[in-house]
DNA sequence: AATTAGTGTTGACAGCGTCAACATTGAATG
DNA sequence: CATTCAATGTTGACGCTGTCAACACTAATT
């Protein structure tokens, strides 16, 4: 019985209860072996073994496998977000901020492709896309959206419906990554290829040609 | 098509043994299951009940259920190419047979949803893409480069390497095709403004600007 | 000190993919 | 026609899975 009586002498009145915090291990170890492992070899049994702990503990704080899902597809989307808006504000808010944004978009997929498919594959039923899922991800939506919205206003692309273009762009990079992940362009090379052309053909599409009329 | 229905009597010499024609049931059995209820409900035990037979029957047919869903994978791009060259013949080949096949590719997407999901949403590993779901996958990108090549012999858009015009192509629909099958598009009406939308953007991407010079 | 609500465990169940052993049958061989 | 054989389908069994009810422990509250 390693964990228990003395393991924290601490004073955390945060939340630690019988193992700590249990949500917080189990939603980690359920990322981590989606990761090494990919989602179909996600296992209750396996998260709780790892974790030093029966393998229905998890029922305690998940309702069920899927919500486990939906909550990991739901901090995926929170690094996203974070990821696109710093890869925007660190790299000039410009054209080179947002192309520097759909770089961070398409690296986010692929360095972490087995989370990025729990997010869009399909693996978490409608009934488990619960609100705070989908509100993340409109606030990672959002900030494609406010990076088009601040480019319209600095007179350097066209005026069409922000939410309209940043779909487009949000499929243009979507479609890409999807490639990637499924090893159609194997090589570093043929990907960077498509992602600089896709740049370049993205601003020939939405620049504005003549800037200083409204 | 022609399978006999009393495999006692007939004298087909080419499959019908037992059953007569069960790997082309089982195929056909497992897509319906999948388009109707998900992959994540497709069960051999399911598809064999539903035809009648065994469990294991489908043994004898496929390695394991990553074959069978390979085959079904191959299927869907056995269709899709043929649904993308009819588009691409019956609708001018130029810029409108273009758009065609642009939304013959999201059409498939949208109406067989779980199926697109089984080509391209990770569910076949690696291991199970055999050669002829990738070359089926290769030919269906073909006729995309193809329909491409023509338009940049009639001088209609870029001389860029076609490959890679293709490739950032079938990222925008794939992408769009993803966004619509996940739901975030719900509305026909919005769908449609995205593909409209889509072909414009795309079209002030390639098209040529001085056509008749080389 | 007693109660209670929160948290973790155990036993059990039905369902799953898969395999080995067995059964059946259509075709080939003599 | 009788025999043989390979192809095809079935049955029993195994270990694994998600899930739930019943139970056990523990921290906090009364």
């Amino acid at each position: 019985m390693a964990r228990s009586t003395n393991s924290r002498v601490g004073k955390k009145p945060a939340k630690p209860y019988h193992h700590g915090d249990l949500r917080h291990a189990l939603l980690d170890e359920a990322l981590r072996t989606i990761q090494t492992h990919g989602v179909e070899h996600l296992t209750l049994r396996i998260v709780g073994e790892r974790l030093g702990v029966s393998r229905s503990a998890l029922y305690r704080h998940f309702a069920d496998k899927q919500s486990l899902l939906a909550a990991v597809g739901k901090e995926g989307f929170r690094t996203l977000r974070q990821a696109l808006a710093d890869a925007w504000n660190r790299n000039g808010r410009g054209r080179t901020g947002f192309q520097a944004m759909g770089k961070a978009y398409v690296q986010f997929a692929v360095a972490h492709a087995s989370h990025y498919r729990v997010m869009f594959g399909g693996f978490i039923e409608s009934a488990a896309k619960n609100d705070q899922f989908i509100a993340e991800a409109k606030a990672a939506f959002q900030v494609l959206v406010d990076a088009l919205v601040e480019q319209q206003n600095a007179g350097d692309i066209l005026q069409d419906d922000p939410v309209l273009m940043a779909r487009f762009v949000w499929a243009l990079f979507h479609g890409a990554a999807m490639l990637f992940i499924d090893g159609q362009l194997p090589e570093t090379a043929q990907q960077d290829a498509l992602m600089h052309y896709t740049f370049e053909r993205l601003y020939a599409s939405i620049r504005r040609r003549n800037p200083g009329v409204s």
